[in-house]
DNA sequence: GCCGACTTGACATTGATTCTCAACGGCATT
DNA sequence: AATGCCGTTGAGAATCAATGTCAAGTCGGC
């Protein structure tokens, strides 16, 4: 019997040269990185994989929920790997260091408030931005 | 004596055509708009302001609270008037209506939990996202 | 080894936002 | 009312992330 489940950490895809890269280089690091950062990364490690490809990639992975993405406060999408439960961040804004929240409380609340209005097919985001203790002084 | 308070919703910039132009096609409509949105009312309305006025002046009044902007799901700012106090929304994704939430339990948490992780200076985005009801059918 | 379907990458393109800088317009003063 | 200072404007260029294009390359099964 094929093993129909390929790969792991690449959303079912193909695990080209190109997808196996991107999938490496998200396990060195474990804050958010953008885009062209993480291009620039993999370029950095010798890995020559194009721009194009990893906007595919990540987005591909942020789709089957591998990845989390958030917008940073100027509008960028910014990738890392994630725990598979529903999270929130609080990132710091000069380092990018990120603690990863839980807030039941917070879920239930959206989900009552939606409900509340008559809004379905609900999603939310909550960030937290600040500045983390070492950056401080 | 001078009126040292000059034009109300302005954040206190000169009261120019065009300012008063932007402040004035805010009141048109309360849900979220965005600048080049606002540009293109602006034009329809018969007042050419300058995209790049729109954008300053949009960015100036946020900056002093008068509007709130928000991100939508793909990173673009959106404007509208604002009621003084921090507050959250629910914005729905084919519409685009909105309703203003307040949750001051959330407030509270998301300080407790930055203070907790040493966080300082902190800001936080929540958005909730939904399909509303009568977009739902 | 061969083939079709899926991927890639270099490059062009889009689209929002910001920058530049000369011309302009408030406003306090004379 | 005229003057000068300084904030403001606007047209276009410049940025920059993100996406589209499409021919060339690669994967995996047969």
């Amino acid at each position: 019997m094929t093993n129909t489940e390929p790969s792991p950490g690449l959303a079912g895809a193909r695990p080209t040269k190109q997808r196996l890269a991107v999938a490496r280089i998200l396990d060195t690091f474990d804050d958010f990185r953008s885009a062209q950062e993480i291009h620039t990364l993999l370029a950095g490690a010798g890995e020559n994989v194009g721009l194009a490809t990893v906007y595919r990639t990540l987005q591909r992975l942020a789709e089957a929920g591998e990845l989390d993405v958030l917008r940073t406060e100027d509008g960028e999408a910014a990738y890392r790997r994630c725990s598979d439960t529903h999270h929130h961040h609080l990132v710091c804004r000069s380092c990018g260091a990120t603690v990863e929240i839980e807030g039941p409380a917070v879920e239930r609340w959206t989900e009552t408030i939606s409900a509340e209005h008559g809004y379905s097919d609900v999603s939310h985001s909550l960030e937290i931005f600040g500045t983390c203790a070492s950056c401080k002084q």
